[in-house]
DNA sequence: ATTGACTCTATACTTAGGTGTAGGGTTTAT
DNA sequence: ATAAACCCTACACCTAAGTATAGAGTCAAT
């Protein structure tokens, strides 16, 4: 438990050895220094946990850039903390936006579920109707809509 | 308004023309055929809901595979109903799992911006620390773990 | 009836996010 | 003290999801 080398690491948060250099190569997570004088890198505790919040958050459809972003939001004593804020803000409201619309397709499966219990026939049930596109994308595309 | 061609699916839809036709290479949503003897292609209205459904479901970190799944469910009346039901089952549970942890993401960006407010330091507040492996996969990584 | 905007097929290129391998050095268990 | 198991660097390769281009045909407006 103690000299936890990338090997390790890697077991412990579910990836590839290669992966997780190649985390370390895009700045998504600190490699720490090679002991003086050869030898194998020893890394803490902390970079398991960091590679599963990757994992999880691209599980959410993040992307590698995006997830830098957010983790940017970490504690930073240098950085401006009005700043911090609103970037955690614009971030607050794209998850808020993704949960609603994950509800939609839950409920949407919920139904056909539903609909759909062993005897007769299922009617309607397209999980695209479940999807509305939001207001706002509705009104970006009017605008570019405009010859028809 | 009326002959609807690829062009003008793309530009409703938000997507290049490229991209429509990817989508019908990838069997994701339908080709219309070829009015006989030369012409262009012309396309229903609900392509375009086809279209803004891939994406949403995209954004929610859904890969065009599962997406094709997930379109698969609809209204199919050769379909084995109980199937139908199995597979919405299995990605019911998924997409829960998916709002929970973006849920745990949404209230540790609450805290973060909560305990920011301007003046005072930022102490604590790793997003990371949000999102907890959830159980199951921590059981399952344990076995791996085995050799430490 | 011609021109500009659009479509068609086919193929090549790109970017993100890894994965694999070669050719070495290091640790550790026996 | 030696072999298996691991690490290191560097670089090549892979898949998913597009994006671009060439070269030819079609349509609609003047």
């Amino acid at each position: 438990m103690k000299t936890m080398t990338i090997g390790k690491v890697a077991k412990k948060s579910g990836v590839g050895v290669e992966t997780v250099r190649f985390y370390e190569r895009k700045d998504l997570i600190d490699q720490p220094p090679k002991p003086p004088f050869g030898g194998f890198r020893i890394y803490p505790a902390e970079t398991v946990e960091h590679i599963r919040f990757i994992r999880q958050a691209q599980e959410l459809g993040f992307s590698l850039r995006e997830i830098k972003e957010l983790l940017s939001l970490r504690l930073d004593p240098t950085a401006d903390c009005a700043d911090v804020r609103e970037r955690a803000q614009v971030k607050l409201k794209e998850i808020t936006r993704k949960i609603t619309a994950m509800k939609g397709i839950q409920s949407a499966l919920e139904k056909l579920i539903a609909s759909c219990p062993g005897e007769g026939s299922i009617q309607v049930c397209s999980i695209i109707d479940a999807i509305e596109t939001p207001e706002t994308t509705r009104r970006e595309l009017k605008k570019k809509e405009k010859k028809s």
